[in-house]
DNA sequence: ATTATCTATAGATCTATAGATAATGC
DNA sequence: ATTATCTATAGATCTATAGATAATGC
């Protein structure tokens, strides 16, 4: 409503040669001192480290939303890759695989994206990226269902709620290149079929609405809003 | 060093009824305030919602690392029962499992507390509750493989850390109340033998000494200084 | 000619402490 | 008498903008 005023066009990329040198430096500096400092990192800092007035980085991002908002942008545009992947696995349990495999390894690979999307969600409850892309992904824990290689009791939040956990392992260290598909992979076992005499899981799983609300940390406010957006599913919440 | 020479005197309560009604109430606001923005939450804002002056603050806690470490002493000793309730389970397996449950639980419960554990362990390396508990969860771990329950290409350390990431649910929002218990349940039963032609895990576990490392956040020095402590293991850094 | 950058600065907020004032324990 | 609290304040850092200065695109 007001960030254009000032700055360049909405979502135009600055013309100039330096310009855009500055902005590709600022949103470097600002996904390492997210992921180190969270999302209320010093916007100074992340000027000053970028070799930049502060002004600079105000006028490309004029509101610090502005530049989750860019980083979020750029990280989803990532993520459009991956759908492809998945569509060209040989099966359907195949496709979840590479979904889990990739987004694990794409959110381990930056982790200021854990602190991007929370914040993002918070501000702008349309901004579902887990809503759309796990449409997609439903139809295919669906297929793996039939196809026997899923578990029957086991939703598509919960595949996606497992690797969202996963691919957090970037947050603690940077110790975890390796280490991730090692959990990955007991997760993957833990949800193959068939299994001996496992236990049904326990509680109910949540509803895709409720996920995307928790797991983006929404307040309740912003709750409310995003379950009025797309409709049904009340979901009496969990507890 | 300094911390005791103006407050009282180092793990000593307030002796007056208000002081330590005052340093419960800095406590709890505290924890409230971390799990929300982080450790590195305003400790003016903490004191403000506590009706209490900064100055008040200060006292209690001469400096932030002192407040942080005040919340870790009080969460590990809550940690303490839960080790009383593996040894009273029936079989290796079951002590697993109520070791999984109960730390996945408190984690939950209390969302400040990935952030307390991670700055502590980042402040001083010698603070490392999952070593000491780990060579307890250890015995655990490998009476569970020779029952033949547990997988034996697992290691405890693949254990802390599922447990760590399920527990880190609680930060992500408060409509898991009831969610963390399906996912350790997919992750249990990932661990659990036996399981059809399952695939070995990728990569090789992380050394304790480097799950401390890592899973708490320690920086390359603090890192370097933990393992020069604890003796062997120069572990070549998974990558 | 246009677009972008920089320095300087106002105002807010934060950490940390000094010194005067109030409340409890023995 | 002792212990703790509060108000006030110094100095640092942060966000956000105005206005003068520099660099590029056409």
């Amino acid at each position: 409503m007001t960030s254009s005023s000032r700055g360049p066009q909405e979502g135009t990329l600055p013309r100039r040669r330096d310009a855009r040198q500055n902005r590709d430096r600022l949103i470097t500096e600002a996904r390492a001192m997210i992921a180190q400092n969270g999302v209320d990192a010093s916007l100074e800092e992340i000027a000053r480290r970028s070799d930049v007035g502060v002004a600079t980085l105000y006028r490309n991002f004029p509101t610090r939303d502005d530049l989750v908002r860019a980083l979020y942008d750029i990280a989803l545009a990532q993520l459009e890759t991956v759908r492809e992947e998945v569509v060209a696995a040989p099966s359907a349990w195949d496709g979840v695989v590479v979904y889990a495999e990739r987004v694990a390894e794409w959110l381990v690979a930056d982790p200021s994206l854990p602190h991007i999307l929370k914040r993002m969600a918070a501000v702008d409850p349309s901004a579902q990226p887990a809503a759309e892309f796990g449409k997609f992904i439903a139809s295919l824990v669906a297929q793996a269902k039939r196809d026997g290689e899923l578990r029957a009791d086991v939703e598509t939040v919960d595949l996606a709620l497992l690797v969202t956990l996963v691919g957090s392992l970037g947050s603690l260290g940077d110790g975890y290149a390796g280490q991730w598909r090692r959990q990955l992979g007991i997760v993957l076992d833990g949800l193959r079929e068939p299994a001996r005499d496992r236990p049904k899981l326990p509680g109910r799983p949540l509803s895709p609405n409720e996920f995307q609300a928790t797991v983006h940390g929404l307040s309740r406010r912003a709750r409310r809003v995003a379950s009025r957006r797309s409709g049904s599913a009340k979901g009496n919440g969990a507890r």
